[in-house]
DNA sequence: TATAACATGTAACTAGTTACATGATTGG
DNA sequence: CCAATCATGTAACTAGTTACATGTTATA
């Protein structure tokens, strides 16, 4: 899936590697993340399958970058993926509910240690995700005004993170008040 | 992870790999699952680490199984990841979002559809984890009442999908309205 | 009579992570 | 002067998926 997501962001305007990681924790962190070595890899990878096209610019004073570019065979693949419906819910995994799920036997300070500790990392990350992203909308969107149809799906999927968090936040304090009432 | 899970099981009581995966859908399926050939080989990795020991079963007019049972030192191993705090909140991938995100130049009906698809997905999924986990929890709190507290745990892990099906499908509401009206 | 459920496993593959290797420049 | 940023890549590994292989029995 990761090759979509670079092809995605190609699509836009080239790219290097390092500026793809970037672009990504900015815009689809939240949803969509990878390390910088399998970004490099997969670049290789979609050039060896014509899908994108590089040259190295030289640069002074800095190493040289390799500059890639979605080719006309990688626009098709894209498109083909962007009109294809998504036909099933993926199954997520999610730790702090596996290690909850079989914490029966753990004493009761343990488990609310754990809940409390999630429960702030929840809040800072519900703060970002309201900051961030619309940073990232509004700066792109002030050089492109054209962008305006990416932009509001842009949001809407900021929009997605946010309640997320939200609710995930909302079901620890339901959760960590169920355990001290009833444990 | 799945190491995790499978002796988390055992810990209840002995299964075969067949089991195991049952067991797994009813239970943890919405945040944790896996496939009936991960789970064969993670069990044959565990044995050869001493975390689990099993025995065949022979069986009348059914193919043999092989019985799980989870070893002292296993029991420790889960007791230790148990016991660890969860420190960092898990960035998750959720393709309908990265695709999403690059739909900009899709037309109008292609993304309502899309959307509209996941919201019926998502409807029945939600009604899913009404029930499903649920029966589970009963089930096996008829049998062991002894296991009150595991299934109060188990309940909140429920109630976790319940309330993240129910977002994500105000979310779909909101962005299908977003969309009908603003592209 | 066909298909779902029971039952186990291997092989090949794809995806993703961690660790290593290298090295210049800028800002505090 | 030290940490962060810029910049690219490989190697080894872990996790997970797909496909293949085999065979019985209960049930609709």
């Amino acid at each position: 899936m990761l090759k979509y997501a670079i092809l995605g962001f190609l699509k836009y305007r080239p790219h290097t590697g390092y500026e793809i990681k970037q672009t990504m924790d900015k815009s689809t962190g939240h949803f969509w993340h990878a390390k910088q070595s399998q970004i490099y890899t997969t670049l290789k990878k979609l050039e060896e399958g014509g899908l994108v096209a590089s040259h190295p610019e030289p640069q002074e004073s800095r190493p040289d970058r390799r500059v890639y570019m979605i080719t006309e065979s990688g626009g098709k693949e894209l498109q083909v993926w962007l009109s294809q419906p998504v036909t099933k819910i993926e199954n997520s995994k999610v730790i702090l509910l596996l290690k909850l799920f079989f914490s029966g036997k753990e004493d009761k300070e343990t488990i609310l240690t754990q809940l409390r500790l999630q429960r702030s990392l929840h809040e800072r990350q519900f703060e970002r995700y309201k900051t961030e992203p619309t940073a990232f909308i509004e700066e792109i969107l002030a050089l492109q005004p054209d962008l305006k149809r990416d932009a509001l799906l842009w949001e809407a999927t900021r929009r997605f993170g946010e309640l997320h968090e939200e609710v995930y936040m909302e079901w620890l304090d339901e959760t960590i008040s169920m355990v001290e009432k009833k444990f």
